[in-house]
Parts: structure tokens; sequence; C-alpha cells
DNA sequence: GGAGCGATGTCCT
DNA sequence: GGACATCGCTCCG
């Protein structure tokens, strides 16, 4: 068993910077981009029992439209309706008869475009977590929230009561927040299961976080 | 450690 | 009826 790298070790928090909820702008802008300034922001989660916070490390880009991996790639059907809506949305949906997956909406009104959020490092709130994902006490926080179906189910993210919240209100049980966080290196690979336009660099990820889902790159 | 595969609901053809 | 932006288990080496 090789030694994992401690969490965070090769960036910088600064300690100063003060948590805001990023803004409707931060999501008006192709889904590329969005998804490499994702890269370190704050992912919250509101409960009755607990706040549950974690960092996200590993996102992709669906571009929309002309992207044949994309939901809304055949065009705005109920399904997807909020991809073609406004920025800075959750679009949760249904996978593989089990697991839910979280995408945040950008570019403006009318154009689809989204991406999806693969792996959280755990900040706060684990032992919730845990108990969401049904693992003994004893888990490894790895096993928590590296994959985009595991991070709904520790989150507690489901499509009925997700899917449309706006990201950026802060009275939403769902946000994201940027504590000035900045990642030192990004990498970026081809996206992970999928058929369709697999070959296209759109996966980003923190370079050398163990809480990326697969092997850390 | 890695390939193979089953579970299971929803959407679209 | 088939595909699916997944996960965790089994089996094999």
């Amino acid at each position: 068993m090789s030694a994992h790298r401690t969490a965070g070790a090769a960036q910088q928090t600064r300690p100063t910077a003060p948590l805001k909820i990023l803004p409707r702008s931060f999501y008006l802008d192709a889904p590329e981009q969005v998804a490499r300034r994702l890269l370190g922001k704050l992912l919250v989660r509101k409960m009755n029992s607990a706040t549950l916070v974690g960092r996200i490390v590993e996102v992709e880009a669906y571009i929309g439209e002309q992207d044949a991996a994309a939901h809304a790639f055949s065009g705005r059907t109920a399904r997807n309706g909020v991809l073609f809506g406004p920025p800075g949305h959750a679009y949760v949906y249904f996978i593989y008869g089990m697991y839910y997956c979280l995408n945040v909406s950008c570019e403006p009104e009318g154009r689809a475009g989204g991406v999806l959020i693969r792996a959280l490092e755990p900040i706060a709130g684990l032992e919730e977590m845990t108990r969401l994902r049904g693992l003994p006490i004893t888990a490894k926080p790895e096993m928590l929230t590296s994959g985009p179906g595991r991070l709904c189910q520790a989150f507690g993210i489901l499509r009925g009561d997700h899917n449309g919240v706006d990201l950026t209100n802060p009275s939403s049980d769902l946000q994201i927040i940027d504590d000035g966080f900045v990642p030192l290196n990004i990498a970026v690979t081809p996206r992970i299961g999928i058929r369709k336009a697999a070959e296209l660099p759109l996966r980003f990820l923190i370079e050398g976080n163990p809480f990326v889902s697969g092997r850390p790159v």
C-alpha cells in the first residue's frame, strides 16, 4: 500500500480570504472555463443535522448541443431543461437506476452547457457523509466523495430536491463558495465513462490530489 | 490489481 | 427496447 499524500498538501489556502458565494457571473461562460475555475471551490450542503463541505477536485465540461456526450445534444427536453436555463443552477439527473450526478449549468440562458462535479475532498461533516453513504465509521475518507455518484450520496443530493436549485442563492441548501483556495497545478484528461466524443480533453482535476476518482494524476 | 458484470430507473427512439 | 456522464462485487492472474 503506497502512502497517500496529505490532503491539500500541494496547495495553499489564503487564510484571510473571506468566504463568498460564487456570483451568477462566475457561471456565465463556456463550460471549459467554468470547469477549470470551479476546481478548489467549496460545495456546501446545509442539512438540519449538519453542514457538509467538500472541496471540488475533479470536474468535466459538457459543451451543449454540439457535444455528442452531453445530455443537451439532442435538444431541450423535460429532463435537461435546467441546462438551457440561467447559469449557476444545479442539474441533477438519475443514472444507471441507482445513482445521481450533479452538474452546474453555465452559459447564458437559452444556451446549454454544464460542468459535472466528479469528485470532492471532504472538509467538514465527514461523519454525516459516512452515514449517508452507508459505510462503516472506519471507512477511509477517499471512499466518501471520490466519484460523481458517491458524492451525491454523501451529500444527500437527490433530483427531486435539488434539480434546478440556484447555487448562487444564500438561502439555498446547496451552494458553491470561494474561500480563496488556489490549486497549484491542474491536469487535463479525456472524460471518463462515456462512449461518444470520448477523446476530447475536457476532464480537469487538481494534480496530486488523492480524492479524485480513479487513480490520482 | 484489474477486467467483467449485475443491479436498477428514466429517458428517448 | 436499448442506452446510460456509476458503483461495488466477483473472479482471475
